[in-house]
DNA sequence: TTTT
DNA sequence: TTTT
C-alpha cells in the first residue's frame, strides 16, 4: 500500500465559516474555497475556471479559523484530498472536493475587509514537541520585515 | 487572485502508460494511479477507500515514463489536480481526477516484475539552469558513494 | 536511490532582485526571503527566529520575477533544497540555503509599496501541454471573489 | 509575517533510528536520511552530491517509527526545516538541516533486509476528526481489494 | 551513516 | 485498472 495523498492550495474563502461544536472536545469548522485556474490555450484563446474546495479543520486548527478565517480571506491550506459523491434535490449526480486541512496560513484580507487579524500560521507540527504555537496574529507587528543578516557589511555572497 | 494547486501522491499504477504522440515535437503519456486510504473509525471499524487519479505528462518526461513505468509500479507524483465530468455510455454524470504531472519519483516494483528499471528521479526543474538531468537508471554508476563530511571521524552531534 | 527533495516556503522578500542575462537565452534572478518561525516553548517562553533563504529563477519565470518582485513582497516560493558552504571574507564557515525554484506565487505587497502588479501565479508545468500561462497580473481585476456554485440555491450539502 | 517552511524528502535511512522516552508521555525518535541529487552539467560531466537530513517524530508517530524504521529504509518524510548550527570538537563550525516530522510513509526495504513491515503511511491528519489510523503493516488484511468503479464494464475514457 |  |  504505502499511499499517501496531500492537496496544497491558494484560494479565497468562499463564505465565513461554519463552526459545530459536536462534543466539549470535538469542535470542527467548515468553509470552501475558490481556486482559480487561467491559461491562454495554443490558439490564444484564454480560459479560466474555478474549483471549489470545501476544507475542514478540527479542534484547535478550527478555533483559529474561527478567530481569523473569513469570506474573502485569502489562505494557503494543505491537507489530504478526498472526493464525495451525493445526488442533490433533483436526483443528479455531483462531486464534492473535500480537504481534511493539515495546516493553513492566511495570506491577507480583501481591502476594507474587517477581519481583525491576519498573518497567522498554523503550527505545522500538532503532534508535538511540548511546544505551542502562538498565533502571529496576536502580536501587533510593527516592525518592518528584517534585512538579511549581513546586509550593510554583506559579507555574503548575495 | 494568486491561486495555487498542486496534488502530492504515492500509489500504484493501474495498467501500462497509454503514449500518443501528437507531432512531432509533442508526446504526451497517460496512466493511472491508486491510492488507497484506510482508518479505523472510532467505533473500531475498519474502512478502505481507493481514489483513482488519471495522470499526464508531457514530452521529456513522458519518455521517461514510456521507458519506466509499468503496471503495478509504484510511483510518487507531484502536479496540478483538475477535475473533469462527463458522461458515461448510460448518460450517467462521471467525474475523473486529472493530474497535469510536473515531477514523478519511482520508488520500486513488484517483486517478480519485469521492469529494466527503478530509482529514477525526474529532475525538479524543467525550466532549466542549463543542466540536463539524467535518469539514473540508464546510467551504469561505477563511482562509489561519497562518504559524509566527517565519515569515520564522527565530531557530528549524531 | 530515487531520491527526492521539495521545499515549500512562505516568506518576505529582502531586497529587490538581482537580475543577470548570462547570454541572449539564459536569465537568471536571485533574492532572498525571509521565513519568519514563532513558537511558545514549555515554559511559555516565546521564540522567534528568522531564516533566510536565497531562490534562484531561471528563464521565463526570472521574466516574471523581474516584473512583480520587489523588496518586501509577500511570496510563496516552491523549489529544490541545496546547501552551500563558503568561507566569509574573514575565512569563517558560512552556508547558505539555496533554492532552484520551479513555481512561485505573490501573494500581496507591503501597504504603501509601489509595485504595479501582485497576483501573479506562475504555471506549474513548464514542461508544457503547449499552454502558455498568463499572467494574472496584467488583467486589471475587478471583481469580488465568485460566490461558491450554487450559491443562493443551495443544492450542495454546504 | 505569515510565514511557512515545508519540505518533502524521499531518501533512505542512515543508521537504525535513536528512540529517547524523556518522559511516560514523551517520546522522541530521530534518525538520519541521505538525499541523493545527480545532474549532468552543460559539459556532460555527471556530479553527485548528497545531502544529509536530520529527522524527528515524537510520540505517536516515534512509535511507528521505532517498529518499522531500520538503516536502509527508503522513506518519505515531510516536515519543518531548521538549521542548527554548532562546533564541532575541532571547534569549527557546521551546520545540520534538521526536520521536525509531521508526516512519513515507508516506501520499501533493501532485498534481503529483515525489518518485518513495510507499506505504513502515518494519518495525515494527526489533529485528529476521532478516527485513528491502523497502520496497514499491522493488521493482516483479509479483504480483497475493492473493484473500481465500472471495473468490467469499463464505461470510463480511459 | 543510506541507496542505485 | 494497482498495491498490501
Amino acid at each position: 500500500m504505502a499511499s499517501y495523498n496531500k492537496i496544497t492550495l491558494i484560494g479565497n474563502v468562499g463564505r465565513d465559516p461554519e463552526i459545530r461544536q459536536l462534543s466539549p472536545d470535538r469542535k470542527v469548522v467548515n468553509f470552501s474555497i475558490a481556486v482559480n485556474d487561467a491559461y491562454t490555450d495554443r490558439n490564444g484563446v484564454r480560459h479560466e475556471k474555478t474549483e471549489w474546495f470545501r476544507i475542514e479543520f478540527w479542534n484547535q486548527k478550527a478555533d483559529v479559523v474561527e478567530k481569523y478565517v473569513r469570506k474573502g480571506t485569502q489562505i494557503f491550506v494543505e491537507g489530504k484530498l478526498s472526493v464525495r459523491t451525493y445526488q442533490d434535490k433533483d436526483g443528479k449526480d455531483r462531486y464534492s472536493l473535500d480537504v481534511l486541512g493539515t495546516d493553513f496560513t492566511l495570506l491577507g484580507s480583501r481591502e476594507g475587509g474587517d477581519q481583525g487579524g491576519s498573518g497567522y500560521s498554523s503550527g505545522g507540527n500538532s503532534s508535538g514537541s511540548g511546544n505551542t504555537y502562538t498565533p502571529q496574529a496576536t502580536t501587533k507587528e510593527i516592525d518592518p520585515p528584517l534585512p538579511p543578516a549581513g546586509d550593510g557589511d554583506d559579507d555574503l555572497p548575495f
